[in-house]
DNA sequence: AACTAAATTCTACATTTGTAGAAACAATTC
DNA sequence: GAATTGTTTCTACAAATGTAGAATTTAGTT
């Protein structure tokens, strides 16, 4: 599932709004917005690359993700960590921890989590 | 920056073999590879973009990255955070360490790299 | 000097992506 | 029921991307 630039906005509109209508979606963007037609299209492409579907509601439809966010980053980061971080996650996290520049609030914020998965490993 | 993900599998070798000649980029190929214009169009291209230089070595080119891999991704992992987690690098890294499914160890890796980074942050 | 191997430039074309006008359609309002 | 509003479909085109053949250039070899 690879989606555009393009379609990737919608599909996080998607995600917030959890459905949406045409409507919705343009309003989502902030200025200047994309004409109806072009939103149309990207729906119809992200259609057939079975990344949306719709309930028609009246003379519209509610459009709505048929993939999660989680997945569909999950499986970002996974491509990222395979191609680039020769497959180690730990590569990779060691890598992000000190390139995003986190805070020591937000560092500590990290461990705390970690920490959590760590007791959720250990029954 | 922006690259495609040609543009980036060049670079990704670039960045192991710190320079090369278009021979060494070929090889660094899997089967299939491509064409030698092939990779000749993509390094144009890369060149346009600023994303790499190369030093001219008799008949050839020893090209080389002008940007590091660590500056690339930072970028590409903060518009990721930007763009779809609101800006907030915990909620990434929460994300994110659920998401790539961790082993325990890889866990404790991670607790040990986050506590390195807060020591550096406490002088 | 002629030949060969490696690389580069030029040109080309198919696919994907960003963007949207024109026309058609459906539901609602006057 | 005619007009309005929101939506969809059809069509189109420019830019970016993936891919590579043909021709040319350059360096080294015989």
């Amino acid at each position: 599932m690879q989606l555009s630039k393009g379609e990737e906005q919608i599909m996080e509109f998607l995600w917030q709004l959890e459905q949406a209508y045409m409507k919705d979606l343009i309003e989502a963007f902030p200025d200047p917005k994309p004409a109806a037609t072009t939103v149309a299209t990207l729906l119809k492409r992200m259609q057939d690359k079975g990344a949306v579907a719709y309930h028609t509601h009246g003379n519209s439809r509610a459009y709505y993700p048929l993939i999660s966010k989680n997945d569909y980053f999950s499986r970002q980061v996974k491509g990222m960590i395979n191609n680039f971080f020769g497959g180690s996650t730990t590569q990779f996290a060691s890598f992000f921890t000190s390139a995003t520049e986190m805070s020591k609030e937000e560092l500590e914020d990290l461990r705390r989590m970690v920490d959590q998965e760590i007791k959720k490993k250990k029954p």
